[in-house]
RNA sequence: GCCGGGAUGGCGGAACUGGUAGACGCACAGGACUUAAAAUCCUGAGAACGUAUGUUCGUGCGGGUUCGAUUCCCGCUCCCGGUACCA
């Protein structure tokens, strides 16, 4: 009788043994001939407790990790910490002490955590994003792009929370209020830092073909969000004066059927007309007060109001009147649009509220179209549209095009959706903005050997302004330019800016001398499997996309070095619910990983996590599911007993065969599993098919016993992904070599696969009536003799004549009949 | 609105490329062991009818293709995620 299961003991003794080891860590060593493998876990924000999401992301980023050293490869699978953000300067004013000390502490606590879950990192490569060591070169490279004017400093309307002091990023705007205090975000013009994501639109869009690793979710959301459109920028004339109103549409084709003009409330049209109309000041104002966010959007009414001017048309030279409109967004294209009614579901709606004119000029290719009832918004043939009548919309939109491009009226234009990305933060925790501002120079870039500019940890936020602008210390500084006293920049980065990066870092951690090492980024980049949750599918993986470009334009790597883009696949896990809702506090729905690790141990834990969903899908907490895992390993512990069983008796060849079959296509499903998608759920779901077959099976002559040890054997081998501790001592315990533990991943033993006899469905028109067994090359004649031969299925086709027999070989048999 | 994904037992989920629907697990029921409990083991189970061999129905709904459809095609319903009044 052997010992019973202990997880405690277990997961301590091996933990002990791999840090000992240093097995984990990624080789740089050029003599290293193993291929080369980057798997990647989202890193964590130092939040101080590990959460069930966590523990989700690392086990399947663990279990590929170790399943590809153990497939022979060198993997570089590394863990740090998002440092620097909000969390740690609210903990601070909290607590009346520095972020700094709440975040080191933060991660002391965590890395302890991560360490209990038997995680393989190579904690050799640990970076924290709050030390200067890592900032540096993000304030170096912002330097550098500062000079291509790839950064810029520009006034811009932004989203202000007043108590949070500090404008936010769209994405942290929630129904118009601020995501962590709950205040309506104010929109305000402020000077900012920009990184000009807009001038790689084009490569961010293209590239996206490249990433077939990629979900096709995942792509088609960053597609959206560049949300590139062509189409053309029209001039209209302004009567009366010699200014203009442009304008971009995708409709040039409709362009003869304009009866009006609209603005947004923002544009400088609407204000000169505002100066000498209050009621039209007013409306103005509304508009500036209404939400951005897409629920309201939704919803919101049309209103508008006439400003007064009229507007020229470029082509037929006639008036028609400029409105400004609150559907209109200054933020897009020019902040004016032309109104086609007839041809737009908006400008339709508008024009009928309105009583504004509606002018058909596109007809359906095929049939009559009553404009009187709705708008007609798809492509079709002009009419009513003088010289260009009879054209198809298609060409027509090349014809208008090219005639106001002659007079100078307008020109093909290409427009994208996504915005320059705004970097600065009004935080104190986070990497200073490496600017000097000086009355004479202006805005200077400190230069490389005054870089970093260090954050001092020791200040205390207070929840107001940052506490840079009270530290006079850091405050002062000469310009770089010319000696003159000067004032640092106050603002820090956007957090997204260290997080944009790390991936590439990991290579060469602790590099003092640039930014990366190029060598590195040959051996590692990119990055073969990312892994992490669905919510960063736009925002990171569109700054980090972006910010592999831009590193490689820095001259730090060449494409063939690093690659154009970071990472070739890409896996987002779902989310962890409890009770069908997301895991919060304020729900107290919240399931602690420490408590399942104290009372089953981490393998339970990672079991769990791996079994209870496909890694894409979201995962519904299951205590009792929990306890089901525990069970399955204390039922392959107890599979040690039977090794000890007498082998006295007959032979049973054919139950032997039969459990070498099961070992070698579990062998299969297993080794695909990790191949194709990671449906580590289906993986276990095998692996615990071979437990219960070693289980049933009865040991009895010695050849028995040996096929009875390969099984286990390839068990505990096959386990170590998923269970690490549990598959070491399990294979210790067997006598197995550690080394093919860790390094070695069974094979197929394709002759195991071969089946002698088969078992054959037999179905009559298409249904099953029986099985059949028979020799696995025996012909379609045989099988269907036996079939006949067989009553409760021949009863089937009594009366009857067979009129088609389709087999499908090792499946099935499929006899159709018809009334003789 | 648009884009993406989905709907399979009481539950989580399986099902290669069109070939036995419901693997594996959870929960449940019955039994064994035990003074008892825990732990463990065995057995059962999609639904309906039937004592039973069994028969019929069954993968959101309605059609279609096929010898055969959870899988492919057409038309819907509902759910989830994302999002942009995009000019």
């Amino acid at each position: 009788m052997e010992e019973r299961y202990e997880a405690q003991e277990i997961e301590q003794k091996w933990q002990q043994r791999w840090e000992m080891s240093g097995i984990d860590a990624a080789s740089d060593d050029a003599q290293d001939q193993r291929p080369k493998y980057y798997c990647l876990v989202m890193f964590p924000y130092p939040s101080g407790n590990l959460h069930m999401g966590h523990v989700r992301n690392y086990c399947l980023g663990d279990a590929v990790a170790r399943y590809k050293r153990m497939q022979g490869f060198n993997v570089l699978h590394p863990i740090g910490w998002d440092a620097f953000g909000l969390p740690a300067e609210n903990a601070a004013i909290k607590n009346n002490r520095p972020p700094a000390e709440w975040t080191y502490a933060n991660i002391d606590q965590m890395r302890e955590q991560l360490k209990r879950l038997g995680l393989s990192y190579d904690w050799s490569r640990e970076i924290a994003t709050c030390r200067p060591e890592y900032y540096r070169w993000e304030q170096w490279l912002f330097t550098r792009l500062m000079q291509k004017g790839l950064a810029y400093q520009s006034n811009a309307e932004v989203n202000w929370c007043d108590p949070c002091h500090t404008v936010l990023a769209n994405e942290q705007v929630v129904d118009g209020v601020c995501w962590r205090c709950d205040t309506p975000v104010v929109r305000k013009n402020l000077k900012q830092w920009f990184i000009k994501i807009t001038a790689y639109a084009e490569e961010l869009l293209a590239d996206l073909d490249k990433l077939d690793g990629w979900p096709e979710k995942v792509v088609g959301m960053q597609r959206n969000w560049i949300g590139k459109s062509t189409g053309a920028e029209v001039s209209f004339g302004l009567e009366s004066s010699d200014e203009t109103l442009d304008i971009f549409t995708t409709r040039p084709d409709t362009l003869m059927g304009v009866t009006y003009m609209a603005v947004a409330a923002g544009h400088p049209l609407a204000k000169k007309a505002a100066e000498s109309n209050a009621e039209l000041a007013a409306f103005i104002t509304e508009c500036s007060k209404m939400s951005t966010k897409e629920a309201d959007v939704e919803t919101m009414e049309k209103k508008g109001m006439p400003t007064g001017f009229n507007a020229v048309h470029p082509i037929t030279g006639g008036l028609v009147p400029v409105w400004v409109a609150n559907f209109v967004l200054m933020g897009y294209g020019t902040g004016a649009v032309m109104s086609v009614p007839a041809h737009d579901e908006r400008d339709y709606a508008f024009a009928k509220k309105y009583d504004l004119p509606i002018r058909q000029v596109i007809r359906p290719t095929e049939g009559d179209w009553d404009i009187e009832s709705t708008a007609f918004t798809e492509q079709g043939v002009l009419i009513n549209s003088a010289d260009f009548d009879g054209l198809d919309s298609v060409t027509a939109k090349q014809a208008i095009t090219e005639h106001l491009s002659k007079q100078g009226k307008g020109s093909e234009r290409v427009q994208y959706r996504l915005r320059d990305w705004l970097v600065s933060r009004q935080r104190y925790w986070g990497a200073p903005i490496p600017v000097i501002h000086c009355e004479d120079c202006g805005a200077v870039p400190v230069p490389d050997d005054q870089l970093p500019v260090e954050l001092p940890t020791d200040l205390q936020p207070t929840g107001g302004a940052s506490p840079l602008s009270q530290c006079e210390a850091f405050v002062h500084a000469d310009c770089p330019t010319c000696g003159k006293p000067a004032r640092r920049e106050l603002d820090t980065f956007d957090t997204f800016m260290e997080s944009s990066w790390y991936m590439s870092r990991y290579t060469s951690p602790r590099s003092n001398e640039a930014m990366l090492d190029s060598a590195a980024i040959e051996r590692w980049a990119p990055v073969d499997q990312y892994i992490g949750g669905v919510e960063h599918a736009v925002l990171h993986l569109l700054y980090a996309r972006f910010y592999h470009k831009l590193m490689r334009d820095a001259g730090l790597f060449t494409s063939e070095q690093g690659g154009d883009e970071p990472f070739i696949n890409l896996l987002t896990q779902g989310m962890v619910l409890k009770d069908g809702s997301k895991m919060s506090k304020s729900k107290g729905n919240t399931v602690d990983p420490k408590a399942i690790i104290e009372r089953f141990g981490a393998d339970t834990a990672r079991l769990f996590t791996l079994f209870a969903a496909p890694p894409e899908k979201e995962l519904e907490w299951n205590d009792a599911g929990v306890e089901g895992g525990y069970r399955f390993l204390k039922r392959v512990w107890r599979l040690l007993e039977k090794l000890d069983a007498e082998t006295g008796g007959d032979e049973d060849a054919a139950a032997v065969k039969a459990l070498r079959f099961t070992i070698h296509t579990t062998i299969q499903r297993v080794t695909h599993a990790f191949e194709h998608g990671f449906a580590f759920n289906v993986a276990i779901a095998a692996l615990m098919e071979l437990a219960n077959a070693l289980q049933d099976f009865q040991i009895r002559c010695a050849v028995g016993k040996a096929v009875y040890r390969e099984g286990v054997e390839a068990l505990a081998t096959m386990l170590a992904p998923f269970v690490p501790h549990f598959a070491c001592e399990f294979a210790e315990k067997l006598g197995m070599d550690q080394v093919a533990v860790v390094a070695g991943w069974p094979k197929v033993d394709e002759t195991a696969l071969v089946q002698d006899e088969i078992t054959l469905v037999v179905q009559v028109q298409g249904k099953k009536r029986g099985e059949i067994i028979l020799a696995k090359d025996a012909s379609q004649d045989d099988a269907l003799a036996l079939a006949q031969s067989d009553a409760s299925i021949a009863k089937w086709m009594d009366g009857m004549q067979i009129v088609k027999v389709v087999l499908v070989p090792g499946r099935l048999l499929n006899i159709v009949v018809r009334p003789a």
